[in-house]
Order: C-alpha cells, then structure tokens, then sequence
DNA sequence: TCGTTAACGCAACTCCCTTCGCGTTAGAAT
DNA sequence: ATTCTAACGCGAAGGGAGTTGCGTTAACGA
C-alpha cells in the first residue's frame, strides 16, 4: 500500500530509519503517559529528519497505528489450552500488564483510534479486530465454551481492561479487588455467564437431564 | 476556584458568553465525529474572541471537561425503582444512545481524560467518579442487590459501551446481538453475576438451605 | 561493477495556534 | 447615579507544526 509505482526498497537504510523511528515512538510514549506525541519530537530523537517521517507516515495517528500494529502482530498469543479458566486468566493478567506498561495506553488509543476511522467505517473496524476475534474463538472451541463468543469476551475482559487503563493513565493500579480492572474477577464474569447460559439451555430443551456440558474436552471450565 | 482575589461577576455578560461558547462546543463536536476541537474555532462559532476563550478555559481539554461536567450534572439520572433488570436496562439503553448520539463521545472522552490527568492522580478519579457511584450504589440498594457493587456495574455496563462507542465513533450501530454493546446482553451479564454470587454465598454459610434472596424487596430480581 | 531512482537531508516557507499589552465595556456595590 | 474593576475586544507578535522544491545518498537490479 507504499506505493503504486513498481518497485520499492524495504531494506538497508530505510529499514534502519524505521526502526529508529518505531524505537523513538515507544519511548517518547513510555516517557509520558500523555498519548499525544509531536512528528517533529520523534523524528528528532530518532535521528532522523522531520520530512522524512512527514513523508512516510503522513500524521502522527498513523504512525501510532503503524507501531501498535507491529506489536500485536509479534507479542501478545492468545492462549487455547482447553482450560477456559486458566486460559483467560493468563490472558486477561498479561493484558492487564501490558495495559499499564508504559507506552501501551497508547498504543491501544491508536489501535482503537483507528477501527474508529470514518472513512473505512465498519469495514475498517471488522479488518483489525477480526484476527483477534478469531484467536479468541480458538480459545472458546479449545474449551467447548460453545455457549460463548469472542464478542462476550471482548466485553467482559478487553473493555473494562482499557477503560480501567486510560482512566489509571500508566499509573499503577493498586491491586486491590474492589479496584476496576481486576483480571480474577473479569474472568469469574465471564465464567458466570457461561453457567448462566448453559442452565438456560437446559431449561430450553428440558428440564429433566443431568447438568453437564454439551461437548468438547473432558474437563469442567465452568465452576470452580 | 477561578480567582483568589475577592468577587468576581458570575452573571450578565460572563453568564452569555459561557452559553455561547458551551453551545458552540456542543454544535461543533455534533458536526463532526472528530474529538479534537480548536479553540479559536469554537470562539469563531460563539461570536467571542479566541483570546476570551483562552483566559477563562485555559485549553480545549478543561473546555470539553466544563461542558461534559455541566452535563453530567443536569442529564442523565440513575433510576431505583427496587426492580434491578427494569433498572439497568432503563440506564443501559439511555447510555447506549447518550454515547452514540452526536457529541455525546467528545464528551465523555473528556471525562476520562480529566479522570487521568495525572496532576491530580487518583485522587482526581476519585472525585470525579464518587458522584456517579454513590447513585449506582442507592441503585443496588433500592433492589437489595448487596452483593453487587458499583464497580460491577461499570465494568459490566459502562465499559463496554465507552469502548463499543469509541469504536464505532459516531457511526449507528447496527442492533445486531452478536455486536459489542448490546445493552439487553450487558444487563444479562450483571444478573448472571450476581445469580453467580448468591449461588456461591449459599456454598459457603451450608448448601442445605433453601435458594432464595438474602434480603430486600420481595420481587426476584435475578433470574428471567 | 555500474546505472537507475527510491528514499533521505536540508532549508525556506506557510499556516495557525497561543500569548500578551492595552484600551473599552459593563457587572456589582455604594 | 456614580465608582470600581472584572471581563471582554482588538491587534500584534511569538512559536511550533506541517509542506514543498531541490540536491544528495544509497538500495536494488543488471
């Protein structure tokens, strides 16, 4: 999507600069839980020229995006054990660190930033989630959670995560349960939901047979 | 907290000037999905000098937050009728359509971003939060929900439609179930939280005993 | 090794946000 | 009605973000 014209140069020089400029933005955001960071301050600590980066990013929000898209791309793997307790404990703990951690405030404001993008619209939203949601299904069908979607997840886990997040603003959360945030609970959300929907499935086709899961691996994921 | 020097002139002229330029940050951020408002924009739009607008606001962050502030304060009301699904879904369904409505993100993002401001720490958050959930606890009360707090309810309800909106940025959501932010869906998850409590609340004092409410109004508020 | 040209450095320029000093208007109190 | 002065209007000036044209460097293919 660089460039429509024949051939391009992804590597050498150019490659240095992009490092050098991802490199400059993460630490510029680690440095300030301010999420608004200036092209010209970049390119400055980078090393590099501000038309350069003008030129190649265009605006700040995109290269935020450029950032948080190489990061979810390399870090963050969804679990898929089949134990759905021990899976969204391990995921909903590392996303509430890295929410903290410096600098992925706001990585996740561009990222969210950009599926709010007017002029992609739904469509631009369904491209960057989907992967993730995908992943998550993973998660769910590991686990024989079939009476849950990644949607639910994404709702129970990532948005009070992210809310909690930018209202802590890289601040340390005190990790106390009656805190927003605290991932034991978010997960025992989830978990009492599918319970919840599980005897609603029961009570639909009958109200007479044992209690217990429809399908999937052995284990029981939905109590404690 | 505007002047330490002895009387200032709340009324006349200050009073006009203060309606006007908040009625140009609401037409403003209801004209465009953008968040970011220029100051010298909304002077232009109120009728009033951009250096008026400066010296009483400061920056367009303390600007958005006064108007949301002013808002929340007059808008909005938390129901507690005693009947906690009628409850919810009555709050639940005004936020879904506060959040999507035109200006109505600008705003709340604002709020956020002054709960983050890190001058203040959580001291801030605190303050600006407490209001809001003291009306949900009288909520919880009203219905005898004591195993339910206000951080629940956030979590459950507000989160996800903050972040279901930030995503969706202005657009319509289409009432699909199966998209983020499906209110009826969110108020399930509060009720199956709860059911999952009280459930639990059984375990431990004997699970001998019959299953019904601990206390509070007769009507069942926990399950379809 | 050599030629092509994509990508970068440089500098000057424009634009607009933001501030400041000063004179004027109009609340609020006597 | 008169006085005091907070709040506003006005214009000028500062400063930083963003853009553009041109020369230079170096990646890639032959």
């Amino acid at each position: 999507m660089t460039q429509a014209t024949g051939n391009t140069r992804p590597g050498g020089r150019t490659a240095r600069t992009r490092e050098a400029v991802h490199a400059a933005v993460r630490e510029l955001l680690a440095a300030s839980p301010d999420t608004t960071i200036g092209l010209p301050e970049v390119a400055a600590r980078a090393g590099v020229h501000p038309a350069t980066v003008y030129r190649r990013w265009r605006t700040a929000e995109a290269l935020l995006l450029d950032v948080a898209f190489t990061d979810v791309s390399e870090r963050s793997p969804v679990p898929a054990t089949g134990d759905l307790r021990a899976d969204l404990l391990t995921y909903a703990h590392g996303l509430a660190e890295a929410v903290v951690r410096p600098g992925g405030l706001g990585l996740i404001r561009a990222y969210i930033a950009a599926m709010a993008d007017p002029v992609l619209g739904l469509a631009g939203a369904d491209a960057l989630g989907r992967p993730r949601m995908e992943q998550f299904q993973a998660m769910l069908d590991a686990a024989g959670a079939v009476e849950l979607t990644p949607v639910d997840v994404f709702e129970m886990i990532h948005s009070p995560l992210y809310i909690a997040a930018m209202i802590l603003n890289g601040r340390p959360r005190p990790d106390d349960p009656a805190m927003p945030g605290d991932p034991g609970r978010l997960v025992a959300t989830v978990l009492a939901v599918l319970a919840s929907r599980r005897a609603a499935a029961r009570d639909d086709t009958g109200d007479q047979e044992p209690p217990r899961p429809r399908r999937g691996p052995s284990q029981d994921t939905g109590s404690r």
